[in-house]
DNA sequence: TTTTGAAGTCTCTCC
DNA sequence: GACTTCAAAA
């Protein structure tokens, strides 16, 4: 065995396209019994790290060897990241007729087949798929025409009226019971709630939008009627996998169960320990109950874990035996040796970044690369202090997870001005784009949009509606602009990235105008741009950009393309299904790590300490948690709070661990603990090392 | 009616 | 610290 191979050990040796026997042969007795399982139903309670991917893999790879067609297999994923990697490993076993295998998100898939056979059910061809903060938006509408929310006290606003209503269609949660039990000083407003659904759902069929709840929710409806319909779309598959399956929720189980009405050939694989997505509606129940959906299904439980060292797996194997698991897994691994995790007492966030940027580059004058290193954090904002630091030291990171980019007001605006042309109908965005224009504000852009509704919404509408003086010269400018672009072809290459660039002769301007911090604003439309170049249509575009939101900075090619060692940034969400060489978890401090909103009930805090296992199992080799003793609270005025060491992190958990305290001279001393671990000054160690 | 300035409100995770 | 909402001035 090499290093390589000790080193990354779920890195098989999958080369040239093998036999069935062959196929099986690398694999544990576990992993061969879930790949080569026959037909029928398969649950697979896979604890992290126990090759949970490689089995699947080697399924997909084993069913192409047994002759099923590709295009007759579905691959459910998480994200398009992880089915691209599946299928390409796969490809690597069995060849290019992988390639033709459908994977992608259940949102992803559910599009494909909406713009496929949604017609014939009603949903008119041409919609337009609405992200979180349209659907608060319209919701906003639904709102105000209901005369809700002025004067009346407190009522929700629409992010809550949009959480609620997505609550309720991805769980079917009655809206009363998650009004008590999430928003009990809203119970009042139950009826209210009603008929702001009802209208926002009426505005979306009048507009032909679509939410993402929609997209979940209408496919389950095309395969649970009855019909012709409903039997062409459930025997599109002959074999179903799905990966992650502890965060689905039960409107993807429903559609699940409608995809297996004439076969039951449904492989599913999770870990009930590791299920983080709960505010999404995920709920383990569904693999709790998947034996009674599926009667007879077979169970196959991996627990040998090929990733992390016997000191990591210690230590969170403890963190997790707090928790109370239906399917109890002990993960063991012949992997022995190796250092304990690190509890890292740093005296303030500035010397926990210092640790995190001093030992990592410790770590790859050791031979890590950087790709091998990652840090994780609860939320996105967490990294800020380190993100400085890393760009100060000429360190090049990636950071993950967060849709800001999309969320930024600027994309959005440009969006608009796309989305105008390709759904006349929109009038969020029609109302975002007018306003953007000088000399039109709110009345004005509602009186625009009523006339264009008048006409119909035909597309030289907006160019007969006859504007007030004051708006006259936005009014032309824009008028020119939408004709432009509208004369231009459909479909051509690079013909999204064009239309952008005649949108921003317009909009750089405008931004200019209204907002400040202007460069990195029109950067980020440079990268929108170049994101679009692969697109030959509006249409495509709007949509790949809605369901696949770029992952991370990188892949807007930020920075140099050239660099492929990057440190990765990542909020633990993000880093599920990822393994590195090194990890830190940062900011391990009560209301961090957990979040202090999360402490309201059992049941949150479980899902907190589950996020906090799938950070920790993240890593193989090195593991370090740091938390900074002393924070400076904006929110308080200006003294400095003392911290509380995240509750996750209980004694017994402590004891797997090797304390290390930073800048213990400044520092109020870490809790005392008795028979305290050697105490190292880190920076005294690497001072002079790699610069001040 | 639009624009501008100031007070006020949250703070997350993601398809 | 960033964004929304509200109130007053142009």
């Amino acid at each position: 065995m090499t290093d390589d191979a000790r080193v990354y050990p779920q890195r098989p040796r999958e080369v040239e396209p093998r036999g069935p026997a062959d196929l099986a042969a690398g694999l544990n007795e576990a992993q061969a019994r879930a790949a080569t399982h026959p037909d029928g139903p398969l649950l697979v309670i896979a604890g992290a790290g126990t090759g949970k991917t490689r089995t699947l893999v080697h399924r997909v790879a084993l069913l192409l060897e047994r002759g099923i067609r590709p295009e007759r297999i579905l691959l459910l994923t998480f994200t398009r990241r992880s089915a691209q990697e599946m299928l390409a490993r796969a490809e690597r076993l069995v060849g290019s007729v992988s390639r033709s295998v459908h994977g992608g998100t259940f949102h992803a898939t559910a599009h494909r087949l909406l713009r496929r056979y949604g017609e014939a059910a009603g949903l008119p061809a041409g919609f337009t798929i609405m992200d979180q903060s349209d659907a608060g938006d319209l919701m906003q509408l639904s709102r105000a025409k209901l005369g809700l929310g002025e004067k009346k006290k407190r009522f929700p606003k629409k992010e809550t009226l949009h959480h609620v209503y997505s609550r309720h269609v991805n769980t079917e949660i009655p809206v009363a019971a998650i009004l008590s039990e999430e928003y009990p000083q809203f119970v009042e407003f139950e009826e209210e709630f009603g008929r702001v659904f009802a209208d926002y759902t009426a505005r979306k069929a009048e507009r032909n939008l679509v939410d993402y709840d929609d997209l979940l929710l209408f496919w389950a409806m095309l395969v649970e009627t009855d019909g012709p319909l409903a039997q062409r779309i459930s025997g599109l598959y002959d074999h179903i996998l799905v990966d992650e399956y502890q965060d689905t929720n039960h409107l993807q189980s429903r559609i699940l169960r409608g995809m297996c009405r004439t076969h039951a050939n449904l492989t599913v694989v999770g870990d009930d320990a590791q299920s983080i997505y709960s505010f999404r509606g995920a709920t383990i129940r569904n693999i709790l109950d998947f034996p009674h959906h599926f009667p007879g299904a077979a169970i196959v439980p991996l627990e040998e874990n090929y990733r992390s060292t016997q000191p990591i797996l210690d230590c969170t194997n403890t963190l997790i035996s707090r928790a109370e698991e239906r399917y109890t897994k002990n993960l063991y691994t012949h992997r022995t040796g190796g250092e304990k995790p690190w509890l890292v007492t740093a005296h303030d966030e500035p010397a926990q970044t210092r640790f995190v940027v001093d030992r990592l580059l410790e770590l790859h004058e050791e031979g890590v690369p950087l790709r091998e290193m990652a840090v994780l954090f609860r939320a996105g904002y967490m990294s800020a202090d380190l993100e400085i630091e890393l760009t100060a030291r000429g360190i090049p990171f990636e950071k993950w997870g967060g849709l800001k980019f999309l969320e930024a007001a600027h994309v959005k605006d440009v969006l608009a001005f796309l989305r105008v042309l390709e759904n006349p109908r929109d009038d969020v965005s029609w109302y975002r784009l007018l306003m953007l224009m000088p000399g039109i504000g709110d009345v004005t852009a509602r009186g625009a949009i009523d006339a264009m509704a008048q006409l119909a919404w035909s597309s030289d509408a907006f160019g007969r509606y006859q504007p007030p003086p004051r708006a006259r010269a936005a009014h032309g400018a824009l008028v020119e602009l939408l004709d432009q672009l509208r004369a231009g072809p459909a479909e051509a290459d690079g013909l999204v990235t064009h239309e952008i660039a005649r949108v921003r002769r317009l909009y750089d301007d405008i931004l200019r105008e209204r907002y400040d911090r202007v460069e990195p604003r029109l950067a980020d439309l440079d990268q929108l741009q170049t994101i679009s170049g692969g697109y030959s249509s509006r249409a495509a575009f709007l949509s790949a950009i809605a369901l696949e939101p770029p992952q991370a900075t990188q892949d807007l090619g930020f920075g140099s393309g050239s660099e492929d060692d990057t440190l990765v940034l990542s909020t633990a969400h993000s880093a599920k299904g990822r393994e590195w060489d090194a990890v830190f978890v940062i900011w391990a401090v009560d209301g961090y790590f957990p979040m202090a909103r999360a402490l309201g009930d059992d049941e949150q805090i479980e899902e907190e300490r589950r996020l906090m296992y799938v950070a920790m199992t993240r890593a193989r080799n090195h593991l370090f948690i740091t938390y900074p003793l002393n924070v400076y609270d904006t929110r308080r005025g200006s003294d400095y709070s003392i911290d509380q060491l995240s509750r996750f992190l209980d004694r017994g958990v402590r004891e797997t661990m090797q304390r290390v305290v930073v800048d213990a001279g400044e520092a109020t001393p870490p809790a005392a603990e008795p028979a305290a671990p050697p105490v190292v000054d880190l920076r005294a160690m690497l001072r002079g090392r790699f610069g001040a």
